[in-house]
DNA sequence: AGACGATACGGAACAACGTTCCGGTTAGCA
DNA sequence: TGCTAACCGGAACGTTGTTCCGTATCGTCT
């Protein structure tokens, strides 16, 4: 591989070190390559043709893999705010709701994030190497949130507790039909079957998933 | 298409019509391919290259096309006995064990069957053209057995009324690890968990589906 | 056994696509 | 302004799915 592998290619690899200085140009076609492809995804799926990708940004393919040596990275990148957002939900929910509730609404949000990207849910079950470092940033990024949610909602008595938050994070995504695709609600019915299995033999609420 | 398309490429199709003349050199290389792809998906994965299978059988691609116009109906064809097998165990264990235990075991039992074989959890779920009829084979041939072990196992009280076979089949085979990446057995506490949701509030078994 | 016509063949050709790399360009600094 | 490191675009390359055409094989009839 080239040198450039070294740069910044990670989405918000900024800690530690003193920042690279990064030319105009360069921050030009990064910012282009993130336009394009966040339409380009949004219209053909994140294993849209990287062409596509390029051709919409007006840069080169040695340019866009010069900035993301994988898809994943990219895809990262694309998403990186609404990962924050889904994230970030957790606290919300969870001042708002009793524990269970607030777990299951979480990874009701967690499942229509995944749904929403065209062909995310694919690419996280194809074990394809392009996606290679995708569920390992989701897993990084969402596992405390989600943990603090189930811990939670153990403590409360209101779920079983042999249950592994990463096990847990893996099978909701898994679960999820594209929307497109799901005009019956599958992706909601599904999840909220397998919460039930977590409140099975616990939890006294009559209250049902929405 | 070529007039190939009409003939008998599908797995099993020998409905009603006079059957039509196979020449012998054709029988020989659908029979060679039927071999060598169940070498090469064992190894390599239901997604391994048409060149590979072709290299094995000692056949052209095109004949590989013409036998098998869809990577889809290659796979129906190949893994057909174990499908079978797959469906008709759903009256032993039915014969075997309360109604909704019997569901269980199935469930895992069509886990391990798509578990089993590399690839073919993505394939199902990649969304790829190649793979369209895949799915729909699955619902044909399994949905009957599993209409049939879950109305039971309503009727018996065990478990929710509210949960469609279709539903249920697919949620199965989405939160299906391959086999090699699941030394954890994630797949199976999945299920369970799947299981447990339909039994919640409903079944007052302490035995845990194994 | 030979002829004939239908069936079936192999693999070259083609398009699509991921990825690399090299000659040329641009940006930033002294 | 000059210099050099950073960065560029796109041609080239390899892989892969798929088609199609000239040729071969099979099965039937005489």
């Amino acid at each position: 591989m080239s040198e450039d592998t070294t740069r910044e290619a990670n989405a918000g690899a900024t800690e530690g070190r003193p920042p690279r200085r990064v030319r105009a140009d360069a921050q030009r076609n990064t910012d282009a390559l993130l336009t394009a492809a966040a339409e380009v995804f949004a219209t053909s799926g994140v294993d849209a043709p990287v062409r596509q990708i390029t051709a919409k940004a007006g840069v080169g393919a040695g340019t866009l893999y010069r900035h993301f040596p994988q898809r994943s990275a990219l895809i990262a990148a694309v998403f990186r705010n609404e990962v924050d957002a889904c994230a970030d939900a957790a606290s919300s929910l969870a001042a708002q709701h009793e524990p269970a509730e607030a777990l299951a609404k979480w990874l009701q949000r967690f499942a229509v994030f995944i749904a929403t990207k065209r062909g995310l849910s694919a690419a996280l079950h194809s074990g394809d190497p392009a996606y290679d470092t995708l569920p390992s940033y989701f897993q990084q990024r969402f596992m405390p949130v989600l943990s603090t949610l189930l811990d939670t909602a153990v403590k409360a008595g209101e779920i079983r507790s042999d249950v592994d938050p990463e096990d847990l994070l893996r099978a909701t995504g898994n679960l999820t039909l594209p929307a497109q695709e799901d005009d019956k609600g599958h992706t909601q019915r599904m999840v909220a079957l397998l919460i039930d299995g977590l409140r099975y033999r616990y939890g006294t609420h009559t209250q049902e998933t929405r």
